[in-house]
DNA sequence: CGGGCGATACCCT
DNA sequence: GGGTATCGCCCGA
């Protein structure tokens, strides 16, 4: 079932341990469950949005429950789901999936990819896997025709799928915020 | 399967 | 012009 658009309107710390287990579906049927995240939050220098409002964050400061997407080390796109009110500049990071369904449609996204285990195993790497682009930035998930939605299908919901609290992966500053969160032990979270 | 390393182009200062 | 919310390749276990 779909998720409420108040779902996302909550502080990101918040919605991120509960986006673990929800699965990513794309238009086409390529679908995977949510495995690693990370919050950004109002007022957080390790944020995008730290500096105020620019060309590129901008969706990020509007309504919770659309896409930001941005290009990192000008090569690879990574996809944030926009949370809180508009105006907070907050979100989560998607940082890994486990691949559900399309496998054969994520391979063919990805034929460097050394094995299925590297399908989804990484921000760029699942944004790449799904199809996710430039393009993308600013779409709402929860929109009729959205070619991105978010479901709590929660496929088989393992019993020890809940969420563990780590630091945040890549960043230089507040590295000290806990606000990773991963289910322990899936193999398809990026760093254990 | 985990760690080290170099490449990449875009955006904002 | 500098820094970047990363990836793929290579190596050794």
């Amino acid at each position: 079932m779909k998720l409420a658009r108040a779902f996302f309107a909550r502080d990101s710390r918040l919605v991120a341990p509960d986006l673990l287990n929800k699965v990513l579906v794309a238009g086409d049927g390529r679908r995977g469950r949510i495995v690693e995240v990370e919050a950004y939050a109002e007022d957080d220098p390790a944020a995008h949005t730290y500096g105020g409002q620019t060309p590129r964050n901008a969706s990020m400061f509007g309504p919770a429950g659309h896409l930001y997407v941005y290009r990192s080390y000008g090569i690879h796109w990574c996809a944030n789901i926009v949370c809180a009110a508009v105006g907070s500049g907050a979100g989560v990071l998607l940082r890994a999936l486990e691949p559900l369904d399309g496998l054969p449609l994520m391979r063919a996204a990805r034929p460097l990819a050394r094995s299925d285990r590297d399908l989804c195993r990484g921000p760029g790497r699942l944004s790449q896997a799904m199809g996710i682009t430039g393009d993308d930035d600013g779409a709402d998930l929860l929109a009729r025709a959205a070619r991105f939605r978010l479901l709590d299908d929660s496929t088989p919901p393992p019993a020890d799928a809940h969420a563990h609290a780590t630091p945040r992966i890549g960043i230089s500053k507040a590295v000290d915020q806990p606000w990773r969160w991963i289910v322990p032990g899936n193999r398809f979270v990026s760093r254990g």
